[in-house]
RNA sequence: GCUGAUGUGGCGCAAUGGUAGCGCAUCUGAUUUGUAAUCAGACGGUUGCAGGUUCAAGUCCUGUCAUCAGCUCCA
């Protein structure tokens, strides 16, 4: 028979060949070094024949795909490694993710720290006998027998269509229900370590039990898992948490409550340069500013509905108003967990023509949602936020434009922070309200504005809110985490339980449409994602300190706020740092806070007229006249 | 909310069950400096909180709060 290989030529093979047979046809190297094949572009293992005709790939630990099977396989190692530590161990699932892999066990206790050092032991041992993987095809009958006493394995193969051809991979005596491929044996695990232990619930459930979960990396090189934990490491340096601290941009006291950040002086003002930034935008764009309550009546919530979805996270409080305060006349109210409502009655406040439409409502509204303990994480998560938010009320034909518009704003804001970003539509869940035709009509309307856009798109079925379709954006921070950001939903519910409407050309009425979108989602999410980004180094115009003058002596002092009166006046944010300090002192300081620019001041300085720059990136760039300094500093006003 | 780990001056760390130390920061004094940290002195904590074991607890036990890593959740 004949195959077909990658770069298009013909191969000679024998009748019912495998993909190992494949590699060492081209090579004996190739043949060592092969992982697993590919036939017409499916994954698979080396011990798979290959038929005549087929297109056959061998994936080295060159391929794309290779890192996957080695963590993979390395999950399968732990696993053997466990059973034969802990012989009662039941296994639940055990893929690669990124950068490594997982392995979800039951033990009947808790795994200790202790316990991840010994299974690492074992493993090692595994991998020094260069173990082989043997791959074995049975039928759902022969599965289930094969792993009886094993209820997590049993409730997955129960759940394969009956016809199913099961693979099953042994490794050693430890035997498991797998896909495949492995690697040909443990001897290809060349850099792996156990990371941690936490806990997960048995397929995502919180209703079910709780499985022991072990998280590993694995390398094809020493060096590879060196460089992985440098870059770990690396990250943490950057966590907004910590750099937060030290930049001066917020804090968090116990004693205010869990997930609620205070803004201390530096963070105040980038926050508020952001919002004016976007703020200037919007008005470009044909947004109004408004402003809404923080609180609002009970009956509010009720009639929107959250009132019943989300009492348990929202938070309420009664207020006696009668004058007898004997509580007779109690009313409730509830802090705002979204700006929604305003935005309704506002709408509702006025008898709006489809002249007015598509009108479009913002604020910089702050939420507190009381989100579950083991959630809040800094400014990522918190309890108390703000966020960018607007609703546009539209007609059915004009919802394209309008979402196609938000997409453009998602690119320019994103774009200038240097953020790349992924798009997912969440389309009709099985609980939702709104008709059907509705619903679809919304969702092709998302789709259509993606492409529009050039947008390419994931679709998260059935994942929309109760009320509408959407469109999340992602953004990736610096440890590869992905956060979402900006949002952009279609809400059936708010139109229909708050009666809106509009008069039509013919004098009808019809209930608009209504988006809902917010470009940073959270704006403290925001900008702890971008400090993470940009290690701290927020840009010469977003930066809360954009200029420290730095005076070699005392007597130099008076000239230095000369220099900063002068950039004060072109709107720059400017300080002295009159400290009694060597300069150098002084600069390792700016350095430390991020200042974008250092202006080192001293006799020849303050006779010229002038400024020696720094820039804290590039160090030392020259001297420079203060008032072609302060050119710089006014291009930089928002 | 669930699983696990952790909790020592403002920050980063130390202290075989036996007198809580160090660096940075802060304050005072000296020094007046040319591109990442001048020198000296001083101040500052009873070890998250509440119980318990012990002659003796930062250290051991219980509870609780908070933080961290995950899981679930995120209108």
């Amino acid at each position: 028979m004949e195959i077909k290989l990658p770069d298009g030529s013909l191969k000679e093979l024998a009748e019912g060949s495998s993909v190992a047979d494949v590699a060492a046809s081209i090579g004996a190297g190739l043949a060592k070094a092969a992982l697993a094949g590919k036939i017409n572009g499916d994954i698979v293992d080396l011990s798979e024949s290959v038929q005549d005709g087929a297109t056959v790939e061998i994936i080295t630990n060159k391929s794309t795909e290779a890192l996957d099977i080695l963590r993979h396989s390395t999950a399968h190692v732990m696993a053997a490694a466990i059973k034969s530590l802990f012989p009662d161990a039941q296994f639940g699932i055990g893929p690669a993710i990124e950068d490594g892999f997982y392995y979800d066990i039951e033990i009947g206790r808790s795994i200790t720290p202790e316990d991840l050092q010994t299974i690492e032991a074992k493993m090692q041992e595994l991998v020094a006998s260069a173990l082989p993987f043997t791959r074995k095809v049975v039928d759902i009958t022969e599965a289930r027998s094969l792993f009886e006493g094993q209820p997590l394995k049993l409730e997955l193969i129960d759940e394969m269509p009956s016809e199913t051809v099961i693979s099953v991979y042994s490794l050693g005596d430890f035997l498991d229900l797998c896909k495949g491929p492995h690697i040909a044996n443990t001897g290809f695990v060349a850099a792996f370590k156990l990371t941690k232990q936490a806990g997960a619930y048995w397929r995502g459930d919180s209703e079910r039990q709780m499985l022991q979960r072990i998280y590993g990396t694995a390398w094809f090189s020493k060096k590879d898992l060196e460089d992985y934990t440098m870059r770990i490491e690396e990250a943490e340096k950057r966590d907004h948490r910590k750099l937060g601290r030290e930049l001066g941009i917020y804090m968090m006291d116990e004693r205010a409550g869990v997930g609620l950040p205070l803004y201390m002086p530096n963070g105040a003002r980038v926050i508020r340069i952001l919002q004016e930034w976007l703020r200037r935008d919007l008005y470009k764009r044909g947004y109004e500013e408004v402003i809404t309550p923080h609180i609002y009546n009970a009956d509010v919530w009720k009639q929107s509905g959250h009132y019943y979805f989300y009492k348990d996270n929202m938070y309420f409080f009664q207020v006696d108003e009668s004058e007898e305060k004997d509580m007779s006349k109690v009313s409730e109210f509830g802090l705002k967990p979204m700006n929604c409502p305003g935005h309704v009655l506002l709408y509702g406040n006025e008898l709006r023509s489809y002249r007015d439409l598509p009108l479009r409502f913002f604020e910089f509204g702050t939420v507190y949602r009381h989100e579950m303990s083991g959630v809040v994480h800094g400014l990522l998560r918190a309890r108390g936020f703000t966020q960018d938010d607007a609703h546009v009320f539209c007609r059915a034909d004009q919802v394209l434009d309008e979402v196609v518009a938000m997409l453009d704003l998602v690119d320019h804001i994103m774009g200038t922070f240097g953020f790349t970003y992924t798009a997912e539509i969440s389309t009709q869940p099985t609980k939702s309200i709104g008709d059907n035709a509705k619903w679809e009509y919304a969702t092709d309307q998302l789709k259509l504005a993606c492409e529009k856009h050039n947008l390419e798109y994931e679709i998260n079925e059935g994942d929309g809110a109760f009320y509408g379709p959407k469109i999340d954006i992602k953004v990736k921070d610096a440890i590869g985490r992905t956060w979402q950001c900006s949002t952009i939903q279609v809400d059936f519910n708010f139109p229909e339980r708050f009666e809106l409407t509009y008069r039509t050309a013919d004098n009808g009425q019809e209930q608009p449409w209504m988006l809902h979108r917010a470009i940073f989602g959270s704006i403290e999410r925001f900008l702890g994602i971008l400090i993470e980004h940009l290690s701290g180094a927020l840009p010469l115009w977003l930066a809360p300190l954009q200029v420290a003058v730095i005076p070699i002596a005392d007597r130099h002092n008076d000239y230095a706020n000369e220099v900063r009166e002068r950039l004060i006046a072109a709107g720059g944010r400017v300080e002295v740092f009159d400290q009694n300090e060597p300069m150098r002192a002084k600069i390792a300081k700016a350095q430390q806070q991020k200042v974008p620019y250092m202006l080192v001041v001293g006799d020849k300085e303050a006779e010229s007229k002038s400024v020696s720059v720094r820039e804290r990136k590039e160090g030392d760039v020259g001297v420079q006249l203060l008032d072609e300094f302060a050119k710089l500093i006014e291009d930089a006003r928002i």
